[in-house]
DNA sequence: GGCAAAATGAAAACGGTTGTCAAAATCGAC
DNA sequence: GTCGATTTTGACAACCGTTTTCATTTTGCC
């Protein structure tokens, strides 16, 4: 139905790290889509509702989206310099937040955890430079 | 030198929550504090800046503050209904970070960890009406 | 007091995101 | 295929939290 929304797809499949809504437009228009912004945040914000991406916010505050490779729960290790992501499991951690919540009569706990660090790519190009 | 800041500063420590600039604004001015948004937001990142509060991005973009009682690092557990928050320690969280980073090759590895769900104080309000 | 440096705050600017609404594409019945 | 209804689209404006600007006020110091 929606060929815009398959391009936004596309383009997030298509990229190993983590993508913010004014950077798929931009390559989508240098690719030479014909699609508004408003379009892509409405693709984005539809996937995202359906679980087909996942969301993060940055530190200042921006939306990124990023699609990830399995659909059961897991956390990112991101590279602070270049963005490229790992997908993690963390199954201690799951039950830690799990248990810590418990402990403090928290109930529905669910948690949300980032890794963040310098890839090893990234990190050799810093010292060699 | 700055008893705006202080003022900012007392709001949160009397607070067990996350306070957003706003309404660290909108309380300081009917309690009567003759202040200007623009210092609370500056007083805030002075705080923040210095270690003083601890800062966390809504889901909606937004930037809360809490003061926190303890200078090590440590992570939260917090109310989804009533925003109260616990501050927790998680070794073994520490660890599978570290761990999960070294790898896949990753160097400076940090992360955020935030465990969210319904106290127990919210649950039986909840269920009792 | 007098003066320089720092702090303050009203208003404007900013940037990402969301809403508006008319035009365009798509769907369904005929 | 046409016709009309529905959905999707996108240019533009509005929004909202935050930051910047800059003139004024307060502070620290002699």
């Amino acid at each position: 139905m929606s060929s815009r929304r398959d391009a936004v797809h596309d383009i997030l499949r298509s990229s190993a790290s983590f993508r913010s809504a004014q950077d798929v437009y931009a390559q989508l228009r240098s690719d030479g889509a014909k699609i508004g912004l408003t379009t892509v945040y409405r693709a984005l914000q539809a996937l995202a509702d359906g679980g087909m991406v996942d969301v993060l916010r940055t530190d200042d505050g921006e939306s990124v989206y990023r699609a990830c490779t399995t659909d059961s729960h897991h956390h990112h290790l991101v590279c602070r310099q270049c963005g490229s992501t790992v997908e993690v499991a963390g199954p201690d951690v799951e039950r830690w937040a799990e248990a810590v919540g418990a402990e403090h009569g928290f109930t529905e706990v669910t948690h949300t955890v980032e890794v963040f660090g310098t890839c090893a790519e990234c990190s050799v190009s810093r010292t060699s430079r």
